[in-house]
DNA sequence: AAGAATTACAAAAACGTTTTTGAATGCTTT
DNA sequence: AAAGCATTCAAAAACGTTTTTGTAATTCTT
């Protein structure tokens, strides 16, 4: 398609064959030494890792792919949606990831998915043109053609996150159980009226944390109220959006559950807009406590969760599936409740 | 060295013979079909394309790439120390550069480096087994070994930020200007007695905003004092460790420039310790803009960056380079300040 | 001491493209 | 009507690996 110019500078790369000429030993003879093969002398094999080492020498990547078929390569696609805000949370698992990768040979490739229809699109591209051996990719839907098109091409993959169905491996966050523990938090602390501020529902990991705040409801005795749940995005109605809805409806809720950090921080600037003071009027629980949480007032009471743990799951899983192991595996990582003002233990915070 | 087992499943993939055998012609013009060649009957390219794209062919990467002695592929390196706190940064830039890239028929891959040794060995392992055509990379430091050797090489790059040689093309944000602007701004506001609280000193931006800062001092006719400045990092002597540094010296800032946003959002705690209001009796200027800079109390005042439009020129200059465009070239884009409460223009913000 | 087994290496084929070279066909020109 | 030309396609070589197969030389059996 494309008739693009035939490139100026060609960067000098040592082949396989300048080695064994170095080496005064055969082409084979150098793959097999470089590849960890038995029958090798291991002189010969000295001497021909020498050579390799002084001509800089590196197997091309394309070639042994070509004949391995084969490429050592796993992708993670990032979705654009994911990327505007929520970044410590993609890059944590990528860094754990990546980790795990190399420790097993594997290199890790990242890519970008611009937009929901460009997801599928990426996917294919990839899986087609055969850049790498499997794949990775989070905010998985409840209903999600990337996994129908992947199980259908038998690639394979593993997700961040469920689905309905679940017939994939997955790691995840137990976010059934950290929206009860938020619960279960407030109510101790004397609340009744919990209200909720959800991620967007089209997201399986919302639906998973609205039912731990039911469950922790119900175990409290306590009445779910639709009223009090609001859906919040990152473009329009935000936290404070949503708390002006909330109170707009008559709701007077005195703690609230948030979906992620920023929809509480917003709901902060909602509350004191409505001459109520955040974590003193009315409690409120983020989650993921991203960087700044600690540093904005009241300090935010979250849930965190360690990225680079599950990223280094997600490796091995990986690895074990690229080594043969095809049995279908769910790991749920815990998410433990940082605890700090927002949730206004004391009744009081610093101004 | 790794003796990974054959793999069970290998999918479905099809090459250009069975396009070639559906479309009953050979597969040499399958390829010129493909690829645009002139010497192919209209009604033949036709019926190749419609087999093509019934048996969802895609040329094989690592095949084409073998025989091209082209990737078509830019890889963007991020440095592990960049990610943890500063992630919008780098993820916009990505996602400009990826939009420009695709534009132009090349694909991004993002890779990762651990720390700062792994960096160059990161380089090398890609650049050595040919993984992709050219570099960006991002947090350049004034002497950047990574430059020294890439220019060795004679492999294709281009940086984010700047060197002390700038011998090869970059794309940089102004930060002179940005330092000048933000003084002016401050001496505007009626301060003289201004402090810094940077970034580290070992990349090469640190500098430069400091070059700026002193610039404006200087034009405004104010002594620039060295003890009103504190490289802060972000593991340790944080902004809010900073100020109360600045302070036991003896020294009594009326305004602090801070290297970026989430030194100004702690500094305003370590201000709040010290029993100062910030943004009242201390004005604050950040830098970047991120997320939660307009949610914090007071809001942030700090210098934006159009990150995606950066990336975009990014991946222009770097199409342009690999089509033969050997010229270096230098690019700076403006910060423009986003003015809020912090620096206190009113002299006063609502609590 | 002769055959068998082992060791250490080389030769060659194959992976899936792209591109050069060349050939067949039909058409134009003189 | 012969020569030249344009058009359209096929054959084959090449890219840099890995791995199978083969074969000398050496060591081990009995």
């Amino acid at each position: 398609m494309t008739s693009r110019k035939t490139q100026a500078n060609t960067p000098i790369r040592s082949d396989i064959r300048s080695v064994a000429q170095d080496a005064g030993v055969s082409v084979s003879t150098v793959s097999r030494a470089l590849n960890g093969y038995g029958d090798v002398n291991p002189e010969t094999r000295r001497r021909i890792e020498q050579s390799a080492e002084r001509l800089g020498y590196q197997a091309s990547h394309a070639a042994s792919t070509l004949r391995l078929k084969k490429t050592n390569t796993v992708t993670f696609m990032v979705s654009k949606p994911w990327t505007k805000f929520v970044d410590p949370y993609f890059l944590g698992i990528i860094d754990g990831l990546e980790l795990a990768l190399t420790a097993q040979g594997l290199d890790l490739q990242v890519t970008l998915a611009r937009d929901f229809d460009n997801e599928l699109e990426v996917i294919k591209r990839a899986v087609e043109r055969g850049r790498s051996d499997a794949l990775i990719f989070a905010r998985t839907r409840p209903e999600d053609e990337r996994i129908d098109w992947l199980e259908k091409r038998e690639f394979p993959f593993i997700t961040v996150g469920r689905t309905l169905r679940n017939s994939h491996s997955f790691v995840d966050r137990d976010q059934v159980k950290l929206g009860r523990d938020a619960v279960k938090r407030l109510v101790a602390l004397g609340h009744r009226k919990i209200g909720a501020l959800t991620t967007p529902m089209r997201y399986t990991y919302s639906h998973l944390t609205m039912q731990g705040v039911q469950e922790g409801l119900a175990a409290a005795g306590i009445d779910y109220d639709p009223d009090l749940t609001i859906e919040c995005f990152l473009s329009h109605r935000t936290g404070e959006e949503a708390v002006t809805e909330l109170f707009m409806r008559g709701q007077k809720p005195t703690a609230l559950i948030c979906g992620n950090d920023l929809i509480a921080i917003s709901a902060m600037e909602g509350l004191r807009r409505l001459g109520l003071k955040p974590g003193e009027d009315v409690a409120l629980i983020g989650c993921d406590d991203i960087p700044v949480a600690a540093h904005v007032r009241p300090a935010l009471t979250t849930f965190n969760l360690d990225l680079e743990a599950l990223g280094i799951k997600l490796g091995q899983m990986m690895a074990a599936r690229l080594n043969g192991d095809t049995a279908v595996r769910h790991e749920l990582v815990p998410a433990p409740m940082i605890i700090r003002q927002s949730d206004c233990p004391g009744g009081e915070y610093e101004a």
